[in-house]
DNA sequence: AATCTCAGTGAACATTTGTTCACCAAAATG
DNA sequence: CATTTTGGTGAACAAATGTTCACTGAGATT
C-alpha cells in the first residue's frame, strides 16, 4: 500500500499503476502480490478504508474542540491541515482518486464522502447556529462544506506556489471560504424572500 | 480525440488509456495516431484545450445574461447545466482529470480554472454586489464559486441516482450553494468584527 | 499533368503486463 | 515436537503495449 502510494507522488493515477510496478517498488516479486489482494481493485478499495479511518479519526479530533467557542473554524480547519501534512500520501490518494478512480473506488469513496457530510449535517443542526435552516437546507450547507474541503485537498497537498501573496496561504483561503458558507447560511432569509427584503438592508 | 472521451465513459481515467486502445476505438491503425499527436499526453492537452474552449464560450453566454436582474443564479446555472449536458463528455474529461491527470495535463487545467477564476473575480467586483470586500476578499469569493462548480461537475455528469427526494436535484442544489456563497460574502463583515456584532441581529 | 502533402496501412521489434504453477522457509498453532 | 499457515521465490506463458520503418492512395498545389 505504501508503494502504491509512493508510486503516486509522482503524479500518477491510481488506475495507470501495473500490479509489477508496485511490487517492484515494494521490493516484491509480482507473484507475492495476490498474497494480500487478489485484485489492483482491491489495493484501491483497501486505500480508500485507510485514509477513510484516517479522515474520520481526524473529524473526531476536531469533534472534540467543537465547543471551545470562538474561532471554531480556525482551529478545526488547523486540526485538520495538521492531519493532511502528517499523513500526505493518504489524502494524496483521496484527492487523487475521488473522481478519477475506478468505479468500484470511486463507489466506496461516494459513500465515505457521504456519511462524513451526514454527520457533519447532524452536527450542525445540533449546534443550532442557523436557525432559518430546514433539516433539508442545512444538509445542502453540510454538502458545501465537505464539497469545498474535498475540493482544496489538491492546494493543501502540493502547496502550489511558493511564498504566496501572504493571506492567499492555503490555511487563511480555506477559513476564509468555510466562513462565507457559515455566515451565508446564517443570513439565509428563505427562497420568498431573496432579493425582495426591507430597504433598511 | 472523440474516442478517447468514449473510453473514458467507461469509468476509466485517461493515464489509464493506451495509445492502441485509442487508436481501435477510432477505427485506426496504432501509426496513424503519430500522424496527429506525437504522444498521449498531446492527445490530453488537446482535450483540455476543446473543453476549455467550450467551457469559456458557455461562460460568455452567461456574462450577457449577467445584466438580467432577478434570478441571475438560476438562469446562470440553468445555461450553464445545458451545455454541461450538451458537451457531456467534455466536461466529464474536465471533471474527471481535474486532479487525476498527468502533470502535464494537470498543469495546463490549472492554469485554465485560473483564467475562469480571475474572470469571474473581475466580473464580481464590477457587479459591486459585497461592497464590504475589498479586492483579496473578492478573490477567494470566486475561487470559492469556480472551486464548487468544478467540484460539482461529477455529479452532473453521472447523475448519482435516479429521482431524487425532489428538491436535491442536481440544479437545485448548485443554485443554493451558489446563493449561500453569495449572501456570506454579501454579509461579510470583516475579519475583527466577526460575532461581535450589534446583538440587534 | 506532375508533384507534394496528408492521413492512413501492415509488418515487425523489444518490452511490459497479468497470471499460473510448483516450490520454500519461517513463524504461529496444535 | 509436528504441522499448518503465511508470505515469499523463480520460471514460464500468452497477450498487450509503444515505436520504427517502408509503403500507398487520394486531394490539393503548382
Amino acid at each position: 500500500m505504501a508503494a502504491a502510494r509512493t508510486l503516486m507522488d509522482g503524479g500518477r493515477g491510481f488506475g495507470s499503476l501495473s500490479l509489477r510496478e508496485v511490487t517492484r517498488a515494494a521490493g516484491i516479486v509480482p507473484t507475492a502480490f495476490y498474497r494480500h489482494f487478489h485484485d489492483m481493485d482491491e489495493l484501491g478499495l483497501a486505500l480508500v478504508a485507510e485514509v477513510g479511518e484516517t479522515f474520520r479519526e481526524t473529524l473526531r479530533q476536531v469533534r472534540r474542540n467543537e465547543f471551545e467557542l470562538g474561532g471554531m473554524i480556525e482551529a478545526s480547519t488547523h486540526i485538520f491541515l495538521d492531519s493532511v501534512a502528517a499523513n500526505r500520501a493518504q489524502f494524496l490518494f483521496l484527492a487523487r482518486e475521488q473522481y478519477g478512480g475506478s468505479q468500484p473506488v470511486r463507489k466506496i469513496l461516494t459513500q465515505l464522502r457521504q456519511r462524513i457530510t451526514d454527520d457533519l449535517a447532524v452536527d450542525l443542526k445540533l449546534m443550532n447556529r442557523m436557525p432559518q435552516l430546514d433539516d433539508a437546507a442545512m444538509d445542502v450547507v453540510a454538502d458545501l462544506v465537505v464539497k469545498t474541503v474535498f475540493a482544496t485537498l489538491p492546494e493543501l497537498i502540493d502547496p502550489p506556489a511558493e511564498s504566496l501573496p501572504a493571506h492567499l496561504t492555503a490555511q487563511a483561503k480555506i477559513t476564509q471560504q468555510l466562513r462565507f458558507i457559515m455566515i451565508g447560511g446564517k443570513h439565509w432569509q428563505g427562497l420568498t424572500r431573496q432579493a425582495t427584503g426591507p430597504s433598511s438592508e
